[in-house]
DNA sequence: GGCAACTGCGGGTATATACACGTATTTATG
DNA sequence: CATAAATACGTGTATATACCCGCAGTTGCC
């Protein structure tokens, strides 16, 4: 692999390798990280619009509105209208929590794998880091 | 935006704003951070196969495949066929160079934006976790 | 030399992601 | 109250990404 000193490319490539890391973990549960991520943040939330799930994700509205369809597929959550006939509002199935419950499982060895290959210095290091970088814009 | 402690999340969502950053940069000579990317590749490597350039940027064949399609439509670089009749070669065309030149200049920008946000210590120890994060599998 | 194993690719499928545009509904303004 | 502004979504389009499968060409082995 060439190397690189593009902070993009390098952000890009290190996602994409723990990307697959936490993918093959929760690949048993028919989940990946992206999804395991929703489902998180849904559970964090009472009944949320779509756009103020997508707001606390940091995700485009139109991104999570597809994002949501594929877990609707899946029976782990539903899409229902509330007062306001603007927004529709989602909450998890019991198939989802359900889902969620042994997902948590699989993410929590990993993430303690991971945390302990890089040690408690440089994975807080990290975390920090990455803060950092997500409030740029 | 809801804090998580999951690495995962927090990689995905500071590589989208970095990403951002990069692609606001390249826009104005129509390229997104990952084509930047795979044309300095492209300009390393003498007329790659898809595969070893896949191999060098790290990227699964199929992804690398679709990705120059896209970048053979804007006429940045051509798929000719070696002696292998197997494979096909990379390599940019003029229009891609000049293209690479323009860029080159927007990518150094924002780097050394992100660069002087960061701070040489920040920079230098994210730049080393990211190395650490990519060789993982 | 012929068949088996390997290599390099393309295509199918699925997902994540963003931006621009249009539509329906709600709120604010005069 | 009527219209303008704001809000909440969905869709269209484009791209990036990965995995699997199958085909064609190459190599190795006997």
């Amino acid at each position: 692999m060439l190397p690189t000193h593009c902070l993009c490319t390098k952000l890009r490539r290190a996602t994409r390798s723990v990307n697959r890391l936490y993918d093959d973990a929760l690949a048993a549960v028919g989940l990946n990280a992206a999804q395991y991520s929703l489902l998180r943040n849904l559970e964090r939330l009472e009944r949320p619009s779509i756009t103020s799930l997508a707001e606390a994700m940091g995700l485009d509205r139109s991104t999570l509105g597809r994002n949501l369809r594929v877990l609707e597929g899946k029976g782990l959550l539903a899409l229902e209208g509330g007062e306001d006939q603007r927004n529709r509002l989602v909450s998890p199935t019991a198939a989802g929590r359900a889902c969620l419950d042994q997902a948590r499982a699989a993410w929590e060895r990993v993430q303690e794998q991971l945390g302990q290959r890089l040690g408690p210095e440089k994975r807080s290091a990290l975390m920090a880091l990455l803060d950092e970088l997500e409030n740029l814009g």
